[in-house]
DNA sequence: CCAGTCGTTCGACTTTTCTCGAACGATGAA
DNA sequence: TTCATCGTTCGAGAAAAGTCGAACGACTGG
Protein backbone atom coordinates (compact mmCIF):
# COMPACT_ATOMS: atom_id res chain seq x y z
CA UNK A 1 0.00 0.00 0.00
CA UNK A 2 0.72 3.18 -0.66
CA UNK A 3 2.41 4.65 2.31
CA UNK A 4 4.66 7.94 1.14
CA UNK A 5 3.06 9.89 4.42
CA UNK A 6 4.76 8.32 7.69
CA UNK A 7 1.63 8.97 9.83
CA UNK A 8 -1.44 7.00 10.14
CA UNK A 9 -4.33 7.46 8.17
CA UNK A 10 -6.11 7.34 10.81
CA UNK A 11 -5.39 10.72 12.69
CA UNK A 12 -8.51 12.41 11.83
CA UNK A 13 -7.09 13.95 8.88
CA UNK A 14 -9.58 14.57 5.56
CA UNK A 15 -7.54 14.64 2.03
CA UNK A 16 -6.91 18.76 0.88
CA UNK A 17 -9.15 20.11 -0.86
CA UNK A 18 -12.22 17.45 -0.41
CA UNK A 19 -15.25 19.34 -1.05
CA UNK A 20 -18.45 18.63 0.33
CA UNK A 21 -19.35 17.47 -3.34
CA UNK A 22 -16.26 14.65 -3.47
CA UNK A 23 -18.52 13.32 0.00
CA UNK A 24 -21.55 13.44 -1.18
CA UNK A 25 -20.60 11.28 -3.95
CA UNK A 26 -18.46 8.63 -2.34
CA UNK A 27 -21.50 8.35 0.12
CA UNK A 28 -23.95 7.96 -3.06
CA UNK A 29 -23.35 4.50 -3.97
CA UNK A 30 -25.52 1.71 -2.64
CA UNK A 31 -22.41 -0.54 -1.73
CA UNK A 32 -20.26 2.17 -0.50
CA UNK A 33 -23.04 3.01 1.58
CA UNK A 34 -22.88 -0.73 3.44
CA UNK A 35 -19.36 -0.34 3.86
CA UNK A 36 -19.73 3.07 5.58
CA UNK A 37 -22.78 1.76 7.86
CA UNK A 38 -20.42 -1.11 8.82
CA UNK A 39 -17.51 0.33 9.07
CA UNK A 40 -19.19 2.81 11.56
CA UNK A 41 -20.12 -0.27 13.49
CA UNK A 42 -16.47 -0.60 14.50
CA UNK A 43 -13.45 -1.15 12.67
CA UNK A 44 -12.59 -4.20 10.48
CA UNK A 45 -10.49 -6.21 8.31
CA UNK A 46 -11.33 -6.08 4.43
CA UNK A 47 -12.67 -9.50 4.68
CA UNK A 48 -14.87 -8.62 7.36
CA UNK A 49 -17.13 -6.69 4.73
CA UNK A 50 -19.05 -9.92 3.57
CA UNK A 51 -19.79 -8.51 -0.17
CA UNK A 52 -20.15 -11.10 -2.56
CA UNK A 53 -18.29 -9.27 -5.19
CA UNK A 54 -14.95 -9.56 -6.52
CA UNK A 55 -12.03 -8.03 -4.73
CA UNK A 56 -11.47 -5.80 -7.67
CA UNK A 57 -14.32 -4.11 -7.58
CA UNK A 58 -14.35 -3.68 -4.06
CA UNK A 59 -10.94 -2.46 -3.35
CA UNK A 60 -12.45 0.11 -6.10
CA UNK A 61 -14.40 1.48 -3.51
CA UNK A 62 -12.58 1.69 -0.87
CA UNK A 63 -10.43 3.58 -3.19
CA UNK A 64 -12.92 6.08 -3.55
CA UNK A 65 -13.64 6.14 0.30
CA UNK A 66 -10.46 6.64 1.25
CA UNK A 67 -9.90 9.04 -1.36
CA UNK A 68 -12.05 11.22 -0.29
CA UNK A 69 -11.58 11.09 3.47
CA UNK A 70 -14.87 9.07 4.37
CA UNK A 71 -12.65 6.14 5.98
CA UNK A 72 -9.26 5.33 6.88
CA UNK A 73 -7.37 2.32 6.73
CA UNK A 74 -4.50 0.79 8.67
CA UNK A 75 -2.76 -1.52 7.80
CA UNK A 76 -1.60 -4.31 10.04
CA UNK A 77 0.49 -7.34 9.10
CA UNK A 78 -1.15 -8.46 5.88
CA UNK A 79 -4.34 -7.15 7.11
CA UNK A 80 -6.12 -3.73 6.71
CA UNK A 81 -8.07 -2.47 9.09
CA UNK A 82 -10.54 0.33 7.78
CA UNK A 83 -12.21 2.50 10.20
CA UNK A 84 -14.88 5.38 9.89
CA UNK A 85 -13.37 8.86 9.34
CA UNK A 86 -15.84 10.26 11.93
CA UNK A 87 -14.27 12.75 13.75
CA UNK A 88 -12.76 14.39 10.63
CA UNK A 89 -16.07 14.68 8.50
CA UNK A 90 -18.02 15.56 12.19
CA UNK A 91 -15.05 18.56 11.74
CA UNK A 92 -15.73 19.57 8.47
CA UNK A 93 -19.19 18.81 7.39
CA UNK A 94 -21.33 18.62 10.95
CA UNK A 95 -24.41 16.69 11.02
CA UNK A 96 -23.72 14.80 7.76
CA UNK A 97 -22.89 11.55 8.92
CA UNK A 98 -24.79 11.29 11.78
CA UNK A 99 -27.95 11.82 9.44
CA UNK A 100 -26.25 9.27 6.82
CA UNK A 101 -26.28 6.47 9.28
CA UNK A 102 -29.45 6.83 11.15
CA UNK A 103 -31.24 6.97 7.53
CA UNK A 104 -33.15 3.41 7.46
CA UNK A 105 -32.75 3.87 3.48
CA UNK B 1 -44.02 20.00 -18.59
CA UNK B 2 -45.32 16.56 -17.91
CA UNK B 3 -48.26 16.65 -15.15
CA UNK B 4 -49.71 12.75 -15.10
CA UNK B 5 -50.32 13.49 -11.17
CA UNK B 6 -52.81 16.48 -10.72
CA UNK B 7 -51.65 16.82 -7.47
CA UNK B 8 -48.71 19.61 -7.04
CA UNK B 9 -45.27 18.83 -7.23
CA UNK B 10 -45.12 20.65 -3.94
CA UNK B 11 -47.18 18.69 -1.80
CA UNK B 12 -44.37 17.48 0.53
CA UNK B 13 -44.05 14.09 -0.88
CA UNK B 14 -40.85 12.18 -2.56
CA UNK B 15 -41.09 9.70 -5.94
CA UNK B 16 -41.41 6.81 -4.50
CA UNK B 17 -38.68 4.26 -3.95
CA UNK B 18 -36.34 7.04 -3.59
CA UNK B 19 -33.30 6.06 -2.02
CA UNK B 20 -30.34 7.65 0.31
CA UNK B 21 -28.63 6.91 -2.95
CA UNK B 22 -30.25 8.54 -5.00
CA UNK B 23 -30.50 11.61 -2.66
CA UNK B 24 -26.86 12.08 -2.41
CA UNK B 25 -26.07 11.35 -5.80
CA UNK B 26 -27.99 14.13 -6.71
CA UNK B 27 -26.56 16.34 -4.05
CA UNK B 28 -23.35 15.42 -5.44
CA UNK B 29 -22.89 17.74 -7.99
CA UNK B 30 -21.48 21.11 -7.55
CA UNK B 31 -24.47 22.99 -9.64
CA UNK B 32 -26.76 21.13 -8.37
CA UNK B 33 -25.54 21.65 -4.69
CA UNK B 34 -25.48 25.41 -5.99
CA UNK B 35 -29.30 25.47 -7.28
CA UNK B 36 -30.37 23.49 -3.67
CA UNK B 37 -28.79 26.07 -1.77
CA UNK B 38 -30.54 29.20 -3.62
CA UNK B 39 -33.64 27.14 -3.57
CA UNK B 40 -33.31 26.38 0.01
CA UNK B 41 -33.40 30.80 0.11
CA UNK B 42 -36.61 30.86 -1.14
CA UNK B 43 -38.93 30.26 -4.01
CA UNK B 44 -37.17 31.36 -7.41
CA UNK B 45 -38.20 30.84 -10.64
CA UNK B 46 -35.89 29.43 -12.54
CA UNK B 47 -34.07 32.64 -14.39
CA UNK B 48 -33.01 33.60 -10.73
CA UNK B 49 -30.52 31.03 -10.57
CA UNK B 50 -28.03 33.04 -12.72
CA UNK B 51 -25.48 30.27 -13.64
CA UNK B 52 -23.42 30.69 -17.10
CA UNK B 53 -24.83 27.38 -18.89
CA UNK B 54 -26.74 26.99 -21.75
CA UNK B 55 -30.06 26.59 -20.84
CA UNK B 56 -30.24 22.76 -22.37
CA UNK B 57 -27.67 21.73 -19.07
CA UNK B 58 -29.58 23.59 -16.59
CA UNK B 59 -32.38 21.65 -16.88
CA UNK B 60 -31.11 18.42 -17.20
CA UNK B 61 -29.81 19.39 -13.10
CA UNK B 62 -33.39 20.61 -11.99
CA UNK B 63 -34.52 17.53 -13.47
CA UNK B 64 -32.00 15.29 -11.73
CA UNK B 65 -33.15 17.03 -8.58
CA UNK B 66 -36.83 16.76 -9.36
CA UNK B 67 -36.39 13.04 -10.08
CA UNK B 68 -34.62 12.82 -6.61
CA UNK B 69 -37.68 14.32 -5.12
CA UNK B 70 -34.64 17.54 -3.88
CA UNK B 71 -37.13 20.35 -5.19
CA UNK B 72 -40.41 20.71 -6.36
CA UNK B 73 -41.23 22.82 -8.98
CA UNK B 74 -44.71 24.80 -9.14
CA UNK B 75 -46.07 25.83 -13.23
CA UNK B 76 -47.14 29.47 -12.80
CA UNK B 77 -47.62 30.72 -16.38
CA UNK B 78 -44.40 31.04 -18.00
CA UNK B 79 -42.63 30.61 -15.09
CA UNK B 80 -41.54 27.45 -13.00
CA UNK B 81 -40.96 28.46 -9.43
CA UNK B 82 -38.59 25.90 -7.93
CA UNK B 83 -38.39 25.22 -4.22
CA UNK B 84 -36.77 22.96 -1.60
CA UNK B 85 -38.52 20.10 -0.86
CA UNK B 86 -37.70 20.30 2.23
CA UNK B 87 -40.64 18.92 4.66
CA UNK B 88 -40.47 15.51 2.81
CA UNK B 89 -36.95 14.78 2.74
CA UNK B 90 -36.67 15.96 6.81
CA UNK B 91 -39.40 13.12 7.01
CA UNK B 92 -37.64 10.21 5.24
CA UNK B 93 -33.46 11.81 6.08
CA UNK B 94 -33.65 13.79 9.14
CA UNK B 95 -30.86 15.99 9.54
CA UNK B 96 -29.44 15.56 5.95
CA UNK B 97 -30.60 18.91 4.39
CA UNK B 98 -29.71 20.92 7.59
CA UNK B 99 -26.13 19.22 7.21
CA UNK B 100 -25.56 19.68 3.68
CA UNK B 101 -27.04 23.11 3.57
CA UNK B 102 -24.79 24.60 6.93
CA UNK B 103 -21.77 23.07 4.89
CA UNK B 104 -19.00 25.83 4.63
CA UNK B 105 -18.16 23.70 1.11
C1' DC C 1 -52.29 35.95 -35.58
C1' DC C 2 -47.36 36.57 -35.03
C1' DA C 3 -43.16 37.03 -32.62
C1' DG C 4 -40.55 36.46 -28.48
C1' DT C 5 -39.62 34.06 -24.21
C1' DC C 6 -39.44 30.17 -21.18
C1' DG C 7 -38.13 25.64 -20.15
C1' DT C 8 -38.23 20.87 -21.85
C1' DT C 9 -36.81 17.15 -24.82
C1' DC C 10 -34.06 14.96 -28.31
C1' DG C 11 -29.86 13.39 -30.10
C1' DA C 12 -25.07 13.15 -30.34
C1' DC C 13 -20.88 13.45 -28.22
C1' DT C 14 -17.48 13.48 -24.41
C1' DT C 15 -16.16 12.32 -19.88
C1' DT C 16 -16.49 9.76 -15.84
C1' DT C 17 -17.60 5.83 -13.22
C1' DC C 18 -18.24 0.92 -12.56
C1' DT C 19 -16.85 -3.82 -13.12
C1' DC C 20 -13.69 -7.43 -12.89
C1' DG C 21 -9.94 -10.79 -14.76
C1' DA C 22 -5.16 -10.95 -14.43
C1' DA C 23 -0.77 -9.91 -12.66
C1' DC C 24 1.69 -8.12 -8.84
C1' DG C 25 4.09 -7.12 -4.12
C1' DA C 26 3.91 -8.00 0.72
C1' DT C 27 3.21 -10.93 4.42
C1' DG C 28 3.07 -15.19 7.25
C1' DA C 29 3.26 -20.27 7.73
C1' DA C 30 5.46 -24.67 6.98
C1' DT D 1 12.51 -21.13 0.31
C1' DT D 2 8.11 -22.23 -1.29
C1' DC D 3 3.32 -21.69 -1.02
C1' DA D 4 -1.06 -19.60 -0.01
C1' DT D 5 -3.44 -15.40 1.23
C1' DC D 6 -4.46 -10.56 1.28
C1' DG D 7 -5.39 -6.41 -1.01
C1' DT D 8 -3.75 -3.29 -4.70
C1' DT D 9 -3.03 -1.94 -9.41
C1' DC D 10 -3.44 -2.35 -14.34
C1' DG D 11 -6.09 -2.50 -18.32
C1' DA D 12 -10.06 -3.10 -21.07
C1' DG D 13 -14.83 -3.05 -21.76
C1' DA D 14 -19.53 -1.59 -20.38
C1' DA D 15 -22.57 1.53 -18.35
C1' DA D 16 -23.87 5.90 -16.65
C1' DA D 17 -23.59 10.82 -16.30
C1' DG D 18 -22.63 15.37 -18.04
C1' DT D 19 -22.69 18.86 -21.88
C1' DC D 20 -25.07 21.45 -25.10
C1' DG D 21 -27.02 22.82 -29.99
C1' DA D 22 -31.32 22.44 -32.13
C1' DA D 23 -36.10 21.76 -32.37
C1' DC D 24 -40.27 21.87 -29.92
C1' DG D 25 -44.74 23.15 -27.23
C1' DA D 26 -46.84 26.42 -24.02
C1' DC D 27 -47.66 30.82 -22.89
C1' DT D 28 -47.94 36.11 -23.44
C1' DG D 29 -47.68 40.75 -25.29
C1' DG D 30 -48.48 43.41 -29.25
Amino acid sequence: MKRSNPKSDLDGRLPAGVTLSDVLAALSDPVRLRIVRLAAERVRACNEFNFDLPKATLSHHFKVLREAGVIAVRTEGTRHLTSLNRKALDAKFPGLMKAVLSAVA
